[in-house]
DNA sequence: GCCTAGGTCCCGTAA
DNA sequence: TTACGGGGCCTAGGC
């Protein structure tokens, strides 16, 4: 039996239900009438209406309403759900410690509860990433310019890991920063830490700084021009 | 009738449902066997499994796993949704423009289905953001420093809005960069783009940056350590 | 529409 | 465990 559904149930039996869904690992929804009551790094009170709440296997509370794609309260993986049923209500109490943090879901009346048992499952294949356009250019350094010579990725400074790390033609120590997308002035600021580091490092004032990305802001610009950074637009494919 | 529900439906009648559901500004949860096509600012494709997939009537689509709080894939609000039944699935693509975005859910079996309307809802109430921080220093700024005394908040500069602008018992300005939780490099680079926009601003080198959060990372400090900037450790309350 | 920064960000990865 | 940065980030608020 991979489904179990309850329609407008007691608060007992969808008690039951929900108990034996967190014991047994199942995948649950319920959508009701409910209020919500979050403490933990932020706190917050969602008066009574309709949402949609799932419980996950591992741990994670989603409570969705109409509208965004975003749940309006939640719980991370990692919590452990519990359900009672007092004053009437169900109610729904998601912890975790690290932060210490506490979901309750109050159900005044359950429309429906629902028990899936996820078993076949397969994993994401996404292209485009950061990591994409890296191998791209690795592939064809002279986009960033002629005679580009890529020397590490990932490599380490004070700072942080350095996107791609290369020299130019002039044997000149080059940080290159990539961005999939359009940019603003927290990537210039990053580059400029980078490049910082490895000047500092290398005892080498030569060191350039090289943002890539699809676009760039006018913040952003300025920055790169005040640091005398430069800028390539590089499209993801 | 808020609630309609089929289990184990055709295609047809599991289209029939959704087609209404999307006309009628319903809350749509589908559970079933499925694959999952996006192409826009990314790509990736998502093997046959199951999953639970929820419509909204703003347009946001979800698909969940048993894993995580982050969808696997999703269509932010906005989109439209559009079911059709083709060689033995039961499609629903989900389109958006600017960026142009296709979302496609392959169903080979449905599970469940569920149309919700939703007409009761109450808006969340959260305390312990920045804002509330910023409150909470400007009713009572001796806890920056005696004598500190707040201009301005969200005072403009070339650099963007400063949280807090004020100036200090000798008349220096003061800038204050406010984080609720604990800081790493990129806010007290955040800070210093701001600091830098008022001394030249203002011609005036004296101007002071305060980074104000619970606590903050060794590479940020040792950020502020460079930039002559001061750190005040703050709790929310 | 773009820009900027917050977020209970989440999440993976490395130290 | 913490630190750091990517993300199809999302979302709100200005302009």
């Amino acid at each position: 039996m991979t489904t179990t559904r309850l329609h407008r149930p007691t608060h007992r039996d969808a008690f039951e239900l929900v108990g034996s869904a967190f014991e047994n690992g199942r995948l649950l929804t319920m959508f009701g009438r409910c209020e919500v009551h979050y403490d933990g790094r932020a706190a917050s009170t969602l008066g009574p209406g309709q949402r949609l709440v799932i419980y996950k296997p591992d741990g994670t509370a989603l409570v969705h309403t109409a509208e965004n794609r975003e749940p309006v309260n939640w719980q991370p993986p990692g919590s452990t759900h519990n359900a009672s049923v007092r004053d009437g209500q169900l109610q729904i109490r998601s912890t975790r410690s690290n932060p210490t943090e506490q979901l309750d879901v109050l159900f005044e009346r359950v429309e429906t509860v629902s028990a899936y048992a996820v078993t076949d499952r397969s994993d994401l294949k996404l292209t485009g990433s950061e990591e994409d356009l890296r191998q791209w250019i690795l592939n064809q350094p002279e986009v960033i310019e002629k005679g580009f010579h890529p020397i590490a990725t990932e490599r380490q400074t004070k700072a942080g890991p350095i996107d791609i790390f290369g020299e130019d033609t002039a044997g000149q120590p080059v940080v290159i920063e990539l961005k999939r997308r359009r940019v603003g002035p927290s990537a210039a600021s990053q580059l400029q830490r980078y490049v910082e580091a490895i000047t500092t490092e290398l005892s080498n004032p030569a060191t350039r700084g090289i943002l890539v990305a699809p676009s760039i802001t006018d913040r952003a610009a300025s920055l790169l021009d005040k640091w005398e950074f430069e800028y390539r637009s590089v499209e993801i494919e």
